[in-house]
Formats: C-alpha cells, sequence, structure tokens
DNA sequence: GTGTATTGTGCAAGCGCTTGCATGATAAGG
DNA sequence: CCTTATCATGCAAGCGCTTGCACAATACAC
C-alpha cells in the first residue's frame, strides 16, 4: 500500500490528491479523513495527526466545487460595483477593495469582482441563482435604494457600505457623514463664516443628501440659515472642485469658506484660489472631509488642510468582516454600524474677514 | 402540473429553481433542459426555445458550484498578486485590473482576486488544488521566476504580466520595454545627451534588468559606453524620482538629461528640477516611458513630457483575453504576445547644452 | 412491409465532498 | 460475565449538474 505520507518532497502530485486516495493510502474511509480535516468531534488527536500530516504531504486540497456543493458554502464573498469605479482615476472605491481584501485574506475567504456596466440588479440575481458567492457587498446606496428590496428577497447576505432609506433592515457600514459635516460647518461658523459654499457630491447619493441636510442643521442650531444656493451638489473631483470654486468666486458676495466633501475636490479648490492669489487659512477658508484614501491626504496640501479623518480603508475591512460574520451566523441579520470620525485642526481655516 | 413558464413577473421564486424542477415542470429530463440550455445539438428548436423560456421565467440559473463539479470548469480566474500593492497609492497595478476586469465581464467570466501577504507559492497551490479557478493571472516576474516552473508542475494554466528567464514555455503580454527604453535613449543621444541618468526599477523585476539592458544597447550601438553610475535601480514613485534627482543634480559633472521608467518618478524629477530652478526641455531635458496609468499622464506634466506611451489597462484585457483562450482550447500553451509602443515627442527634450 | 437512419429524449453514472445514521470495538458498570 | 455507554470509524445518500450511451419513435429507402 503506497503511503502517501511517505513521498513528500520535492514531487507534486496533486493529480490524485482527492479524498479517496488519500483514504485508501491512509487505510480510512474518506468519511474519517473529511471529520478529521475539518476537525469533528469524535475523530481521536492522534488519528487527526495521522491525516492531517499525510494530506500535507500529498498536498491535499479538498476540491472548493465538491465542498462547495455538498456544504452549500463557497467560502467567497462579491463585490458589485460600476466597472467605471476602477476607470477612473480619482476614487475611494481602490482603498475600499484594498480593505475588503485584507479582511477576506485574513478570514480565509475569497473575494469574488462583480464588476457591471449598467445592470447591477442582474449580476445579483446571477450571483444568487447561480450560488457563487455567499454574500455580496454592495457600496454607495442612492438615496432609495432598490437594491436592498431585491437582495432580502434573493436571500443574499449583503452589507452595504453606507445607508439608505429602506422599509427593511439591512446591514451597513458607514461613515459618520451626519456628524462629520455638521461638526465641520461647526467650526466654521465658530470662525465667523456665514457664506459658506459647500462642494458636495452627486444629489442622488444618500450620503451627499446627509452631508447637506446635516451642514443645514448646523446653521439651524444657531437660528441661522445657509445662504441660498450654498451646496454644490457636483462630482467627486480636482476639476470639479477647481471650476466650482472658480465659479462661486466670482460671486457678487464670494464665499468667505469652502467646505468640500473629499479631498479630491478640496485639491481643485486650492488650486482655484491660488490662482485668484488668495492664502488659504489667511484670505479664505477650507475644510473638508478626508476618507483616507491613498495619496491624496488633508495634510499633505499646503497648507495642510482641516478636516475630519476616516478610514475608507477599514471601513472596507469592517465591511467585509460583518458579511463574513453574517453568513457564518456569528452575527445576526441586521448589523448597522457607524464608523467614527476624528476632526483635525490643521491651518486652513481662519477667522472669516471682519468685513465680509 | 404547475408551468413555472407561466408564473413570470414579479415574484422571486429562485428557491426552487434548480434543474429537477424545472424539468418536473416542463414535462421533460434533466437531461433534456441541461441540453437545451448549453444549446448542445440533437435539441429541436421548439423545445429548446420552450425550455429557455420557462428557465427564464423561473430566474433559472444552473448553479455554479454543480456544474463545476461536473462540467470540471468554473469559469473563473484568479488573479493573484501582493495585497500591498493595492495600498500603495503610486502603482499602475489597478489599471490592469480595469483591463482584466473589463475583459472578464466581456467574456462572462468571474473574477477572483487572491491577494498574498508574503507566501505567493502557497496560495498558488491552493488555488490549484483546490480547483477554485480555471487558470491564474501572475504579474511582475522576477528577473529568474520560480513561479513559472511551479504553475506548470501544477497543470494550472496561466498568464504572465510580464517575461521573464525560463527553461519551460509559458504565455505571457508584455510591454515591449526593451525597444521602447532603446528608443528613447536614442532620442536622447540623437539630441546630444551623453550624461544621462536612468531613473529604473528595482533590479530584481526582469522589466528593469531589460530597461537598463536597452539602455546600454542604444550606447553600444553608437560606439559609445554609458556613464559609470547611469542608472539608478529605485522603485517606481515620485518620491524616489525626486531625491534620485535632487542627488544626481549634485554630481561634479550632473546629467543633462534624465530617463525614467514611469510618469510617477518623471513628477519627482520635475520637482526636483523646478526647485533647482531648471527649465525642463531648455536647461535640461526629461523623458519617460509611460504606462498610460490613470491620472498619472505624461501630457499633464507641464512642459508636457515625451514619452514611450503604451496601455497598461489594454495590457490587462489582453491578458484575461489570453488567459480565457488559453482555458477554452482556443489557444496552444506558449502565447507571448509583446505589445508596442508609440513615442510620443512633446516639450520635454532639448538639445544637450554645448559645453555641458 | 421490413430494414436502416435519423431524431428526440431519458437513464444513470459520475464529479468530490459532507454528514446522518449505523456499526463494531472497547471501556465501564453491576 | 453480561449489559450498557462510549468511542472510532464506515456506509451510503445526497448536493445539482453534465454526458455517454441506450432507447423508442419517427422518417426514409427500397
Amino acid at each position: 500500500m503506497p503511503n502517501l505520507a511517505m513521498t513528500k518532497g520535492k514531487r507534486l502530485h496533486q493529480d490524485t490528491a482527492d479524498l479517496k486516495s488519500l483514504a485508501l493510502a491512509l487505510g480510512l474511509s474518506q468519511s474519517t479523513i473529511s471529520r478529521a480535516l475539518r476537525a469533528h468531534p469524535g475523530i481521536p488527536e492522534a488519528t487527526r495527526r495521522r491525516v492531517i500530516a499525510a494530506a500535507e504531504a500529498a498536498g491535499y486540497r479538498p476540491n472548493a466545487r465538491a465542498r462547495g456543493l455538498a456544504t452549500g458554502r463557497t467560502e467567497t464573498i462579491g463585490l458589485v460595483f460600476p466597472l467605471q469605479r476602477l476607470q477612473l482615476p480619482e476614487t475611494n472605491f481602490v482603498d475600499v477593495l484594498a480593505g475588503i481584501s485584507t479582511a477576506v485574506t485574513a478570514r480565509n475567504y475569497n473575494l469574488l469582482l462583480s464588476p457591471f456596466e449598467d445592470d447591477e440588479a442582474s449580476v445579483l440575481r446571477k450571483l444568487a441563482s447561480s450560488k457563487s458567492v455567499d454574500g455580496v457587498i454592495i457600496t454607495r446606496p442612492l438615496v432609495r435604494d432598490p437594491r436592498i428590496a431585491l437582495l432580502n428577497a434573493l436571500r443574499l447576505p449583503f452589507v452595504v457600505h453606507g445607508r439608505t432609506e429602506a422599509q427593511e433592515p439591512f446591514s451597513f457600514v458607514d461613515t459618520d457623514n451626519d456628524n462629520a459635516f455638521e461638526r465641520l460647518t461647526d467650526l466654521l461658523l465658530d470662525y465667523g463664516h456665514r457664506r459658506i459654499v459647500v462642494i458636495n457630491g452627486l444629489a442622488q447619493f444618500r450620503y451627499v443628501a446627509a452631508r447637506a441636510a446635516a451642514f443645514e442643521r448646523a446653521f439651524a442650531a444657531r437660528g441661522l440659515a445657509p445662504p441660498p444656493g450654498a451646496i454644490e451638489f457636483v462630482s467627486m473631483t480636482e476639476a470639479t472642485g477647481y471650476e466650482t470654486a472658480m465659479r462661486r468666486l466670482g460671486d457678487p458676495a464670494p464665499p468667505t469658506a469652502f467646505l468640500c466633501g473629499s479631498v479630491f475636490q478640496a485639491r481643485g479648490v486650492y488650486r482655484a484660489l491660488a490662482q485668484h492669489g488668495l492664502v488659504v487659512g489667511r484670505d479664505i477658508s477650507v475644510a473638508c472631509h478626508d476618507d483616507g484614501v491613498r495619496g491624496c491626504s488633508a495634510m499633505d496640501l499646503s497648507p495642510p488642510l482641516t478636516a475630519t479623518a476616516t478610514s475608507i480603508r477599514g471601513a472596507g475591512e469592517e465591511i467585509a468582516l460583518i458579511l463574513i460574520d453574517l453568513i457564518e451566523g456569528k452575527a445576526a441579520a441586521p448589523v448597522q454600524k457607524i464608523l467614527p470620525f476624528e476632526l483635525v485642526l490643521r491651518n486652513s481655516v481662519g477667522l472669516a474677514k471682519p468685513g465680509a
């Protein structure tokens, strides 16, 4: 009887490394091997060790498909996203992805990337009905997002990166946008600014709406109303930040402060201000929210930019961990986590000019 | 007998959407359904239509695991990469990933992301023996890369992004680094430059070695020898470009031209030159290779940078397409493709100062 | 009308694993 | 020494699909 355990070393004999041959080689049944490998109770320590040693030597790894078929699990999670988000230069998506990758690796899961061009729903349906993943992550919820209902109907575990309005419960991880923007607005108000322009994101996203509301709340809390047209709903890019700032600086009563949704936009604002010969922190103030995107830190602008800081990568990790917990039954249905932020004061905010 | 084909519409009844129930509902055997769905010959058009309609109505999609187990295929390819490449800000990896994603989506395959921390070999082994993918993509080959032999031994189809020395045949897609660098060097030589500093990548990678050799070849072709210490083997970042340029500008006989491996490095060089009050294209020349990384184009520097241009995203697409062809038997074993480049002349290269 | 193709469909055996239940062996209890 | 609990292991039935082969029905030839 060939003892696979003895043939370790240089040779790779994956070809025959299935349960059956292992069983044959060890003189045990497939069930025993399987249980030993999974550390099921009832298998004596000695046997287990023997099995594990043999498996290792043979380079045995259970066939994922067969295992999946038998268990109904794939130990794979899916990340569903618009293909475009990998193509645009200015995005925090890669950071989220990095976080997810880290968590998935740590938990020994696989990550299936499911980009879509325009029909996200059908990708989700396919993932669900073909049972290629145990759960999915979806991102950037709209203000009212139909995916929640769909995924619930499909009974596919999922975690959303971001919140949304929905009848039904769902799990999400989100930045504390509301409080971050209220805090930033408060700060600017404290410094005497009233003519603040918010360079926000596109209106269809929930987080954008939340930020707008937070901005208004901060004003309202002091019995003030934000100036009309204070909030600009534009994309999250340097170019847009630049254009918007340039345009608003031409206002009859130009803003004394800009509040940006991302460091990308803030960069553009800085460029516009420089072009106008305005010194940030002295002539005009800028603050923003900083997701901690790689290579685009509020700290690296000059002057360094006052911002609410969070780690979008950390969010990615959190999301994946929660999804896996959900899948493994280690957590119950709606896990809702709002990540804290930290306000980091730097030199980009100063007192509003008295005359302004 | 319930006719699933009639119950189309709002209801989602994925729960029972397996072959067996479909067969039952249609009064056909599972084999027939399976064959009809896969357009096997011998199934009359009429039956096929009926089956497809019913399947669609029922939201049926074959269970990927079961199908995989039966066919030995998963229609999934793996991308194996150091987790780190998703964490660093300056990388062309995301662009490659975008290209791969595009191709994979177009060919209706899935993409499994397999990051590793340090032990790539064991990830590859696992992928192979657990049969979770039909093939893998590996990147950035070393000068002599053990992965080739490993993957061949594992009999896992694979395509390498980049070339390497190897006894055995293997498939790859690579930029034409050799000729691009020879061409760039030629250009600088034409302009009279001799004291050129090459800011290359880290020496362990094959493409770095190829570029160094190309540089020397261009000199040799004119019976010249490059100045000693001409080639700097450093990382591909702005910071490194800056530091290296600063250092070399302090040479007793400072370079009259810099040749950079990436736009990232070139940016750093520009910064260093500006700091020295040198005008690019007049006082000193710079050229580089431009992979077309999102958000980091040679065109956007000022002055715009003369460069050999390729599309790293296109390379990603190509790689995935070739791997899929290989898997599907549409291509035979070693497919080796070297992507062309285009030399784009801009304003960053001028004549070497006579006295220099 | 018989013989042979051709056509449409089904049977059943896997694919490689997990797992409920059964079984034989050993240990413990009286 | 027999009974019962405990332990270590195996049997066999799936999981949901694909596919080689067989078969019945129909079409065609003569």
